[in-house]
DNA sequence: ATCCAGGATCTCC
DNA sequence: GGAGATCATGGA
């Protein structure tokens, strides 16, 4: 198996993986991974600020490095959140290596439309049998994300035995929706960071939150705050001396306060929260 | 066993 | 239009 090396500085290929924003990954041991994203496989391991992927293919290196963000100076971010900011620090030292991917938009969609009231377990296995079912094999078990040509035809009852539950139908209208002209990634490309969400909340299943995800995960959209439980957890209580926000009052503080810098924001708190000692008292 | 999950929607007033 | 119940499922 060939292998090439990539130094990418500020980088910790766990931390990127396992921070909650990706589900097809597999710990293989200690720093390597086999991480799957749409139609491609890679299996890579850290040393140092050196990354090796293990492949005969190098034409899908170049995917890769974009899978992982590698272009943005995520040295400047960090700086300039920090600027005037003690409070994030903490947060931003546990996760320092963490950076946003830019993952496949419909494995996004339907990913965070499983995600909704569900444990992250459980929404790695169903997106795993989602694949297996109906996804390209892609060798060695594993299975590229299904694209919608290949779910075009799947019925509500197909999700639900997958265990998707209540969300099947959503599941349902999001890959109809996905399969016209409206949501090419070129159109959607096209609207505004607002009008985006809004087109993407016209799908069934997908609201504020998921939408954000979206935005932020596949779209390249670095400026929202997806907010979910955790985030409201850990900000109000590092912010707001854990008073509760409404939702408005809470995403009018985090986008006056992070700005453009919210996206990136968002995934070192949530980490924190998740994973750090952080609301756990 | 019982709780709850990276929420969204439906149903009341 | 805001609060509260409801939705399937299984990992912890």
């Amino acid at each position: 198996m060939g292998q090439t090396t990539w130094s990418c500085p500020d980088f910790s290929l766990s931390q990127t993986l396992e921070c909650g924003q990706c589900f097809r990954y597999e710990k293989k041991s200690e720093h390597m991974y086999t991480v799957i994203s749409g139609q491609r496989v890679i299996t890579l391991s850290q040393s140092g600020d050196s990354i090796i992927f293990y492949t005969e293919n190098n034409e899908d290196l170049d995917f890769w490095k974009t899978y992982f963000d590698g272009e943005r100076d995520y040295g400047k971010i960090k700086a300039t959140l920090t600027k005037n900011d003690t409070i994030i620090r903490d947060a931003i030292a546990f996760g320092s290596g963490i950076r946003i991917l830019k993952q496949d938009f419909f494995e996004m969609l339907l990913s965070f439309i499983i995600s909704q009231n569900n444990h992250i377990p459980r929404i790695r296995g169903i997106i795993a049998r989602l694949s297996e079912a109906y996804g390209t094999p892609l060798g060695d078990t594993h299975f590229a994300f299904p694209t919608p040509a290949q779910l075009a035809d799947v019925t509500e009852l197909d999700y639900r035995n997958l265990g998707c539950g209540f969300r099947a139908r959503y599941l349902v209208d999001a890959v109809r929706k996905v399969l016209t002209e409206d949501y090419t990634i070129e159109t959607l490309q096209q609207l505004e960071t607002d009008a985006l969400r809004e087109k993407l909340m016209e799908i069934c299943g997908v609201g504020v939150k998921v939408a954000d995800c979206i935005l932020l995960f596949a779209l390249a959209r670095t400026e929202v705050f997806p907010t979910d439980v955790w985030i409201k957890r850990v900000y109000s209580q590092l912010y707001h001396n854990n008073e509760e926000l409404s939702p408005k009052a809470f995403a009018t503080s985090a986008k006056e306060r992070f700005g453009e810098n919210a996206g990136f924001a968002q995934q070192y708190l949530f980490h924190y929260g998740r994973i750090g000692n952080l609301g756990k008292e």
